[in-house]
DNA sequence: TAAATTTACTTTGCGTGCAAAACAATAGAC
DNA sequence: GTCTATTGTTTTGCACGCAAAGTAAATTTA
């Protein structure tokens, strides 16, 4: 091959593409139970560490895609998960805040991590803490 | 916080990611001037390093979807970049083959991986080395 | 204070990723 | 040699990710 630089054994972001799309795959039975999918989840993860966040935190903590979230809090508000509230001091504003039947959901995704975790046996733990050093520095490039 | 397991900055999955979203935005530039998407080019790099497959042995490779492959496959053939044949042996079979336009364009590719390396300075070869590995260990068990 | 700029969010159009269903052609079982 | 199962690919419907354009409200500027 003429340009080794291009095999795709060779490409660290590929690597990148075929994690990310298998562990959200991964998760999709655990979170069926749920009824939610894999950005959803990342929503009510954000939401369960600080609740009543505007959309413009909510999309910094979450790294969503803001056109995504607008339709992603539409559902969640279909389910009654959450509720979008217009902030009075600035009117441009909006918060999320949880429903009672999302606050309950935490208890119930409670073990998710551990399924996800067990999926990978391959990677112990310090691997698995390396990985995500190595992640961070490739996100704070990116950034 | 009740469940720490649930905090995103736990979450080996969330910088995933975030990683992989952020490393097919960075090559969006490059791929700009081929007129290709990042899939097309996943595409693109294994036709170059394997001409004349059928579409199951690119879908094998690129790890791209199979209903996603259809319409990729559909869009570079009207970019003449390449052809669809069917297999005369078995035809059920597709064979996909690289047009000249699609052989040329390796030239013009050939310094993409080098621009998207300069994105993530912070990354050393020996790390980038490491993220591979543990990245393919972790592309193993959820294969 | 009126106009220009910026901020916060929504909308639109396109390109995937995915599951499930559909389809055609081959291979196996009998 | 039919009947069934399997293989290879396409289609469909939905959910994002993304860029770019649009809207409304606040802030800055002059």
């Amino acid at each position: 091959m003429k340009y080794p630089q291009l095999k795709l054994d060779n490409q660290l972001c590929h690597r990148l593409y075929m994690a990310s799309n298998s562990v959200v795959r991964a998760y999709r039975d655990a979170l069926k139970a749920l009824e939610l999918t894999y950005p959803q989840y990342v929503v009510m993860m954000a939401l369960w560490e600080e609740d009543e966040v505007t959309i413009a935190q909510l999309l910094q903590k979450t790294a969503i895609d803001g056109g995504a979230m607008t339709q992603i809090l539409k559902k969640m508000t279909d389910k009654q998960l959450l509720m979008v509230i217009k902030d009075d001091n600035d009117k441009r504003k909006k918060l999320v805040k949880l429903q009672s039947h999302g606050v309950k959901m935490q208890l119930q995704a409670a073990d998710i991590p551990q399924q996800i975790r067990c999926q990978f046996p391959s990677i112990n733990e310090h691997e698995a803490m390396q990985l995500i050093a190595l992640l961070d520095k490739l996100n704070t490039d990116l950034a």
